[in-house]
DNA sequence: AATGAATGAGAGTTCATTCAT
DNA sequence: GATGAATGAACTCTCATTCAT
C-alpha cells in the first residue's frame, strides 16, 4: 500500500491547520457511519469545506484514514516503544502502562481509537490487501516485553510469546470495543480505573481465584 | 437488520445443497479477498453457477454473509450454552472448553472462523447498523459464566464480570486472527494444543510467575 | 495501449446485434459532437439501451473508439494489403484504387471516416500515446507499393517514398476532412467521382501544366 | 468562440515577457502530452510561475491553446498572402515557396509546428465547434493561387482547386506530422531540403516517371 | 431451476477557474 | 503582479439487483 500522503507539509500553519480540521471531521464520520459508508462529500460537509479540497490535502478517501491512523498510532508506537526499552520497569509495569495507554486514550479520543481498531486494525482493508496487519508493530513491542520478562523470571516461562501478546492485546482492544459499543464509552474516570484494574488483574495474576501452584 | 432468508427451506435436497454450495464459495471469497472487495460475480464464478441464481437463494450480498454467519455462529452458541448450564463443570474448565472450541474450530474451519470475526464481528456492518453487537449474546453468556463462577468462589471476585468477557473473547479472537495472518495458520495439532495451553494460563492463573497472595 | 475488447465475442448473435448497435450509435455521436465531448450517457442516450450496458461490452469510453476504429480499419487495410501483393496492377493503378477506396468510404460511411480521421489518427490520444500512429501500418503499405513501382521504372526514382507515403495518405485524409466540414459532404455520386479524378491527376501527373522533362 | 485574448496588451515589457514565457511553456507541454491532457498547473509549473497567474494573462485554458495558435499562424498568413499577392512569381513558384515555408518552420520550430497541426488544426475543439476550419485562410489562399495559375495556363486546368488545395496543405501537414513521430524530426538540413524537393516533384510533377502528353 | 443481459443509482476523482491575501 | 488554497460541476466507472427467456 502506498505511503499515507505527506503532501505539503505544513508549507505553512493555516495548511496544517486545514489538515487537521479535515482529519478531525473524517475521524467523527468513520466513527459515526463506518468508513464505506461515509462519502468524502460527508467528510467535506462535517469539516465544512469543499469537496475537492480535501484533494489537496489527501490523495483518496483511504489516504484520508491512513493518515488518521498513521498520525494517531505513531504516538502510540513511540509510547509503547519507549517503555519497551525501560530498563527501570518490570515486565508487569510495562504491560500495565500498556494497558492504561490504550484506556486513558479511549476515555480521551474515543471516535479515534474506535476507527482505528474498526476501520484500520480490523478492517480487510488493511488485514488482507498488505498480508502485514499494521498492528504487527505493536505485537512485536509487546512480545518482546514478555519475553524479556520470561528470561527475568517475573513471567512465566511456559508460556508462547506470540500467543501472549495476541491475548493482551486482543483483550485490551475487544474491551474498548466493547465499552464503545454502549452509549456512554467510559461512564467516567473511577469506571476507566476500574478496567484497567480488571484488565490487569486478568492478565497478569488470572481469572482463577485460587491459589497456583499445587 | 432484516433476518437471514430461510428462502425455498429444503424444498428438496437439492435445492439445499445448492445453498450450500454457494453459502461454501462465498466463505472461500470472503476470506480471500474480504467481504466488500468481493461481488456478487466473485461468490458465482467460484461456485460454479450462473449469478442470477444466487438471487434465488439468498436476498442479497449481505444476505449471504448473513446466513454464513448465523448458519455457523448458532453451532457455537448452543455449544456454549450447553457449557453454561452444565452443572457439572467449574468455571475454569467451561472456559476452558470454549478456547478449545475456538481453536479447533480454527484448524477445522479457517475460512469460516475468518469471515465471522473480520467481516461480521468487525465489520461496522454489524457493529454500526444494529448498535448490537452481533456477539453480544456470545459475551452475555460468558459473563453469566464468569459470574457464577465468582459466586461460587472459583473466580476472583474483584474482577468486573463484563470486561472479563471482553477481554477473554476478545483474547480469542485476536489469537485466531493472528495466527491467520501467518501462512500456515495452525503448524500441527500439536501447535493448536499449545495455543490452547496458553490462553488458558494467561486467563485463569495470569502471565506473572510470582505466586498469589502471601 | 490494450487491446480492443472481445468480450463475449458472439456468444450469441443477439449480443453481436448489441455490441453493433452500441458502435453504430457511437459513431453518430463521436461525429457529431467529437470523441471527448461525448459522454458515455450519450452514447448510450443514443442508441437506445442503459449506461452500463456499454461496460457489457466494452471496457471503457476509449475501448469504444478503439473497436470503432479497429472494426472498420481492419477492412481498410485488408483491401489495401491486397493491393499490394496484386501482381497485375501497376503501381499508378494501386495508388488510384486507394484513392477511390478512401473516396468512395466517405461517400457510404462518412461519419465512420470522420471519426477515424479526426478522433483516431488525429488525435493525441494514439498519435502521442503509442507513439506508433495507428496508421502507421497503411503508411507502410503504400510505401512499399511506391518503392516497387520506382523499382519497375513506373515511378520517379528521385522521389523519397517515405515522404511520398505521407503527401499521398495526408492529401487523402484532408480532402476527406475538408469535403466534411462542408454541409454536404459529397455533392452527389458524379461529385466523388471528380474528386478522385483530381486526387489521381495530381498525385501521379502533377498540378503542372508544363509537360516534363526539357 | 471567443477571440483570443489581448489582456493588458504589453501593459510593460515585462507583462509581455511573462506572456510570451507561458506561452513558450505551454508549446511544450502541449507538444509533449497534447491538449487535453495537459493540466494548466502543468503549464504553470513548466513555466515557473504559479498557476492562478495564467489567468492575468489568459481567460482560459482554450484560450492560451488559441494565442499559441493566433500568434503563430498569423505570422504564417502574413507570408503566404504576400506570395499569392507577388506578381513576379509563377503559381509553382509560390507553392514551392509554401512548402519551404512550412518545412522550414518545422525544423526551427516542431513543437510549435506540432501543437498547431495536432490540437489546433485536426482538434475537433476547433474543427467541431466553429464549423470554420481554423485552417481555411489558408485554404483560401492557395485554391486562390491554383486558380490563379490554371487561369495563366500555368497549372492544369481539369483540376479541382479547392480539392487542390486540400491535397497540397494535407500532404504538407501530415508529412510533418510524420516526421515528427519519429525521435529526430529531422535528421539535418539536407534532409530538410530533399524533403521539400520530394513534395513539389510530387505536386507539381506527379508521381509518375512517364512523359506526360501523347 | 437457471441464466446472464440489462439497468441505473451511486461514488470517487479530476481539474478549470475563482478569489482572498 | 503574484500566489496557491478553495470551489464544485462534470464525468467515468462499478456493481448490486432485476427480469425476460
Amino acid at each position: 500500500m502506498n505511503e499515507p500522503s505527506r503532501k505539503r507539509t505544513t508549507s505553512t500553519d493555516v495548511a496544517a491547520d486545514r489538515r487537521k480540521q479535515i482529519l478531525r471531521a473524517a475521524v467523527e464520520v468513520f466513527a459515526e457511519r463506518g468508513f464505506h459508508r461515509t462519502r468524502v462529500s460527508d467528510i467535506a460537509k462535517h469539516a465544512g469545506v469543499a469537496y475537492g479540497l480535501i484533494y489537496h490535502y489527501f490523495d483518496s478517501k483511504d489516504d484520508v484514514l491512513h493518515c488518521v491512523f498513521e498520525d494517531n498510532w505513531a504516538v502510540f508506537m513511540k509510547a509503547i516503544e519507549g517503555l519497551r526499552d525501560d530498563p527501570d520497569l518490570g515486565a508487569a509495569d510495562k504491560l500495565k502502562a500498556i494497558s492504561a495507554l490504550f484506556i486513558d486514550a479511549l476515555e480521551v479520543a474515543p471516535a479515534t481509537i474506535q476507527v482505528i481498531i474498526q476501520e484500520v486494525a480490523r478492517s480487510d482493508r488493511f488485514v488482507q490487501t498488505e498480508k502485514i496487519n499494521a498492528f504487527n508493530a505493536a505485537f512485536a513491542v509487546i512480545r518482546t516485553i514478555v519475553e524479556a520478562g520470561q528470561d527475568r523470571g517475573e513471567l512465566r516461562p511456559t508460556i508462547d510469546a506470540e500467543v501472549a501478546a495476541y491475548a493482551f492485546f486482543g483483550a485490551l482492544e475487544t474491551i474498548c470495543t466493547g465499552l464503545m459499543l454502549n452509549a456512554v464509552p467510559l461512564r467516567d474516570h473511577r469506571h476507566a480505573e476500574r478496567v484497567k484494574e480488571t484488565v490487569n488483574q486478568i492478565m497478569l495474576t488470572g481469572l482463577c481465584a485460587s491459589t497456583k501452584g499445587p
